[in-house]
DNA sequence: CTTTGACCTGTGAGTTGCTCACAGGTTTTA
DNA sequence: TAAAACCTGTGAGCAACTCACAGGTCAAAG
């Protein structure tokens, strides 16, 4: 079964630009039609897409999936690279979940004081002056010289 | 109280090449020492980079910081937008961290029925083979032509 | 048979928010 | 007085696409 560029990318469902991309980037290994010049996908160039999406989904990297997809290919026994990325990859998505998490609630509290404010529902000026006095939850080091005001 | 560059980037915790880069922007507004072309900044300088950075932290955008900060220039009065901007904010990182969370659900289970595999930890094709089935939770529209191999 | 429209090709630029490199001018320090 | 450390603006690079462009190809309609 081959496909042209358009068809793969329906059948994956990504735009056609990205499936040339791809090719681009190496991901991908069609061939060619020698008549037109036109590129010939396979069904495993859609399995490879497939799988690239998913992975991307996941948070990997392109030249991570890219080197997953070349071992693949070198039937290059299991690669325990792949593992290795994938519970690193789940460590910062736990990391990323608990810093939104701390930023929700310090934006929900600010919002609660300001709706409790004499003044009823905060205006842009309140929000404004409250951002100024967000507390930086990392990074604050050399924050100290010219000390502010 | 004037700074050159450097000084006030170290005030704000930040890289000198930010401090630049904002300033070309159109965020900060420094003036010129005539004497050797340097730029000058002031407290209220330091203010808005604070600011800038603090609301970076929030996920705001350079182009919405700098329409706040340039309505708090005008004077223009409580600015509704920066509220809406907040809010509209907060709803997003409601979304990321729900779906970070599925994500990570799923990573997890995953992970545990490898585990759980009569061959022990899983290996890297185990895992490639998991991500190939990895059902896709959204997007998945015109996926049904070229159905699968 | 030719035109039209939809597709294909590769390449280059735009997106976001910085960060770094470069080449040249200035100021400080030794 | 010369080297080190700073300043200047501009331009490129990062990730992962997305889109625009100019030109080639192909299927169907006139």
């Amino acid at each position: 079964m081959i496909m042209k560029v358009k068809e793969i990318a329906q059948a994956a469902g990504v735009n056609p630009d990205t499936v040339r991309f791809y090719t681009r980037e190496g991901l991908l290994n069609p061939t060619r039609n020698p008549d037109n010049n036109y590129q010939q996908y396979d069904a495993d160039d859609l399995r490879r897409l497939r799988f690239a999406r998913k992975a991307r989904q996941l948070g990997f990297s392109l030249p991570e999936i890219r080197s997953i997809l070349d071992q693949a290919d070198d039937h290059h026994s299991p690669c325990p690279m792949v593992r290795e990325v994938f519970e690193k990859r789940l460590a910062e998505v736990e990391r990323e979940i608990a810093e939104l998490q701390q930023l929700r609630e310090r934006m929900k509290s600010a919002l609660g004081i300001w709706r409790e404010m004499p003044d009823g529902t905060p205006d842009g000026h309140t929000i404004c002056r409250l951002i100024e006095h967000w507390d930086e939850p990392a990074l604050a080091k050399e924050t100290e010289a010219f000390s502010d005001d």
